[in-house]
DNA sequence: TCAACTGTGTTGAATTTTCAACAGTACTCG
DNA sequence: CGAGTACTGTTGAAAATTCAACACAGTTGA
């Protein structure tokens, strides 16, 4: 699954070069067939091959993910969550994404001010 | 483990009350051990009973999941992640957190136009 | 005391997952 | 054309997981 959220889509061929110590194309095409009688995963025929794609697409499955790890790693305080992102990565922010940042800050602090 | 980490340690019978639908005592038991032989969790003794945690303590197993979160979710980007945060949480940081934000927000920006 | 209760230790069956082998099909290129 | 290649479809064995039953020990309170 990761694979496939972080690829947008790939190939039995393409998971498998991903993979750090690679089972055979036989096992894979196991995992995703059972992946997919789960309803997680999805395919598209590309010519002659399938392309597996994630049943629920990356853009919503990240809502999902950092709730769910807000909730169990951060007591359920996304600013937690954010100061620990931030922290660790050492940011470089470009300057659109600070002043973005900027102007969410400015809308949290007059409501919490209100 | 996400009831381990969400409790900072959990009994056995914490842990059937935090289940949905929990099995018997003993199946609880049998996935217990099973981490225990993946070395995946630890336990003490509380008196008559045995108090379960994650053998990664939650504080650094956070920067892992985040990291693997970033690396998976946001294209590798952690603005992305946090902004994800920021408006999925519909923010209502408390002033303490804003100002830590605000530094870190100056600090970034000093060494990206250094 | 001793029966009920609350725990752990151990064992085992059913199910699921993992992993691979093999058959079959379509495409490619000599 | 026809052998090799690159796939999918199907089947099955081994291993791991899931889930529960049961035996046993310590504690507690009528």
């Amino acid at each position: 699954m990761d694979i496939l959220h972080r690829s947008n889509g790939a190939t039995v061929a393409e998971i498998m070069a991903d993979l750090p110590d690679p089972p055979t194309y036989s096992a894979v095409r196991s995992v995703l067939r059972i992946l997919g009688e789960k309803k997680l995963i999805r395919h598209k025929e590309d010519g002659p091959r399938y392309v597996y794609y994630p049943a629920k697409p990356t853009e919503s499955a990240r809502d999902d993910v950092l709730a769910h790890v807000v909730r169990t790693y951060f007591a359920g305080s996304p600013e937690q969550a954010v100061t620990a992102l931030l922290r660790m990565s050492d940011v470089d922010l470009d300057d659109a994404e600070v002043e973005r940042l900027r102007k969410t800050i400015r809308r949290a602090r007059r409501s919490a001010s209100a």
